[in-house]
DNA sequence: TTCGTATTTTAGCACTTGCTTAAACACGCA
DNA sequence: TGCGTGTTTAAGCAAGTGCTAAAATACGAA
């Protein structure tokens, strides 16, 4: 099983395994997690998740406006995060409105405030 | 400037620079911000900095060991880690001891608690 | 219906990512 | 000194990403 365990003193099997239940249930989560943040760690669609949680709702050709970039690419960003629920499309005539989905907010919220991370000075360990 | 416009009635020039001046604004921060974020959207590397943030630091091999993974795969994504200061390594003979770096923990902290997305019910707007 | 606008989709392409394998370092010990 | 262990690095490759350009779809108005 442990292939490649180093002779570390405190580190045996045992706890290896521990990790590894510890991960195993956690897993799940860290895999939703993972991508929803792979969909915001991308400069394109966090400036895009950045303008939605400023503006409420936006169409995709002010959102190409803004960000200077063209329609197709812009609507491309934002399939991705409406299949990731991270936004959602409402169509109005023949304009789409997109906004900030509910189901990822709490996650999302603090990565969005613009301000540098917010240096909580803990004591090193 | 606005190529590709909309007719819409509430979005005008204006109100497109006015996004513009505000994503200015925040820009340079949501670069740093997508950066770290994209370091975490990975579910290899959110694994990894889970296991770091649980048991506080942690060798190369026995990581691959609880991830059933190379030596090679994981020193490489920590690599990564580390050149985003994410992580710090620490050597201590021949092994190196990874550790969360305090720089971006305000930021990962929360997204590193193994629960599902907390859910703050925040009225509709 | 036909035309014009807003959006999506498709195909294609340059570029990046994440792994494997193998070699190269770095360090401690006999 | 040489060997064994822990780690890093390099090369290679399959798969994924993000854009462009062009075509397709959806809707409203004339």
């Amino acid at each position: 099983m442990e292939a490649n365990a180093c002779i570390r003193v405190f580190a045996d099997a045992d706890y290896i395994r521990q990790c590894q239940v510890r991960l195993a249930l956690a897993g799940p989560s860290l895999e939703a997690t993972a991508t929803v943040l792979a969909l915001a760690g991308n400069e394109v669609r966090l400036k895009l998740l950045y303008l939605l949680a400023a503006e409420q709702q936006l169409c995709v050709c002010d959102i190409a406006d803004v960000l200077g970039m063209t329609v197709s690419a812009v609507s491309q960003h934002l399939r991705k995060l409406k299949d990731g629920d991270v936004v959602t499309a409402r169509k109005v005539g023949q304009t789409v409105f997109y906004a900030l989905s509910e189901q990822h907010l709490a996650l999302l919220r603090p990565l969005l405030t613009g301000d540098p991370a917010t240096p909580t000075l803990q004591p090193a360990p």
